[in-house]
RNA sequence: CCGGGACUUGGAGG
């Protein structure tokens, strides 16, 4: 758990499989932290070599269920699913919010919603698992009458999660009268600190056309984080202010926040929509050779939108055609 | 005694 935590997965698995001796508690360390930290696919081998080996209990099942989600894997879910059933996990509150969640990201509500009605303890996470997949699936009208029900009918507060989550919804189908009526709720219940609240909140009123309350919120940030610049950033960007983007990239830096993949996207689609192509070249080259970080398909498109935006027709398909990913 | 669930920012077009 110490390797895993001080980022250093490799070593902890390999300590793992030099082990003679493996108990049940070392199975669903690893397991839980591969699924959590970018090795769902490991997770899942190891959930079910722990499986063959007699180790499973409900939090094994709970990491395999949360690798499932994260690969969208419908059948290995329902079978997990099914295994929960059998060794008589279904009804315990983690392993119904993870199934939620799982269903969730493969689409399949009806089988979300089944899992949550299941459910015999519904806590905050439950509820929020089961808004968030409505709203993810875009059936909004669900993720708000569930949300209603949830804090008027069973009297259950809003954490700073689920606040996040309602900010989303807002972003896509509200406006900023809702965006509004959030931020009080968040000011009157001590919300105000929370960056994850804080980032939401700014880039809801952002996608609500209010960029002034975007700017406020994030400006009385004391804790930004790199969401915090990059949502500040594109929200800039996709109103249109170039010049603030690129200030703001400057001071990003200055404050020690480290640039991210994430950053570059919301700078070079800033720079396609008002043709500045000098500019996006320049950072498009400073993004692998001072920030060391490897374009995606993301920044590639970015820049192919920059080049053929600005009638550089020939130069944007001659980039297609030789960058290093499959076009999509 | 040790491991466990939900969440915010990210490419084109419409």
């Amino acid at each position: 758990d110490m390797y895993f935590n001080g980022d250093n997965s490799e070593v902890a698995l390999k300590l793992f499989d030099k082990f003679h001796s493996r108990n049940l508690v070392m199975w669903g360390t690893v397991i839980s932290n591969c699924a959590r930290s970018g090795f769902p696919r490991k997770a899942l081998d190891l959930y079910i070599a722990g499986f063959k080996h007699g180790f499973l209990d409900s939090v094994t099942l709970l990491a395999a269920l949360r690798a499932c989600s994260s690969l969208v894997l419908n059948r290995e879910g329902k079978a997990i699913h099914g295994m929960a059933v059998k060794l008589g996990f279904s009804h315990d509150t983690f392993i119904g919010t993870a199934l939620i969640d799982m269903y969730s990201k493969c689409k399949d509500m009806v089988s979300a919603r089944n899992a949550f009605l299941t459910l015999s303890v519904k806590d905050d996470v439950s509820w929020s698992s089961l808004i968030s997949g409505y709203a993810q699936n875009e059936c909004w009208d669900d993720a708000v009458k569930a949300f209603y029900k949830m804090h008027h009918h069973h009297q259950i507060k809003p954490n700073a999660v689920l606040i996040a989550c309602l900010l989303s919804i807002c972003a896509r189908v509200f406006t900023n009268l809702q965006c509004k009526e959030i931020h009080s709720y968040i000011i009157r219940h001590g919300f105000d600190a929370n960056a994850l609240v804080n980032n939401s909140l700014l880039a809801a009123y952002s996608k609500c056309g209010d960029l002034g309350s975007a700017r406020t919120v994030f400006w009385g940030m004391d804790n930004k984080d790199e969401v915090s610049w990059n949502s500040i950033m594109l929200a800039l960007g996709q109103h249109g202010h170039i010049d603030e983007v690129f200030k703001l990239f400057k001071r990003m830096k200055e404050t020690g926040t480290k640039p991210d993949h994430q950053t570059f996207t919301a700078i070079l689609s800033a720079c396609s929509h008002t043709g500045r192509v000098a500019e996006g070249l320049e950072y498009f080259r400073s993004m692998s050779e001072e920030h060391m970080l490897k374009p995606k398909l993301e920044q590639y498109t970015c820049l192919v939108d920059l080049l053929g935006r600005a009638g550089y027709l020939e130069q944007a398909y001659e980039l297609i055609m030789t960058m290093p990913h499959p076009p999509d």
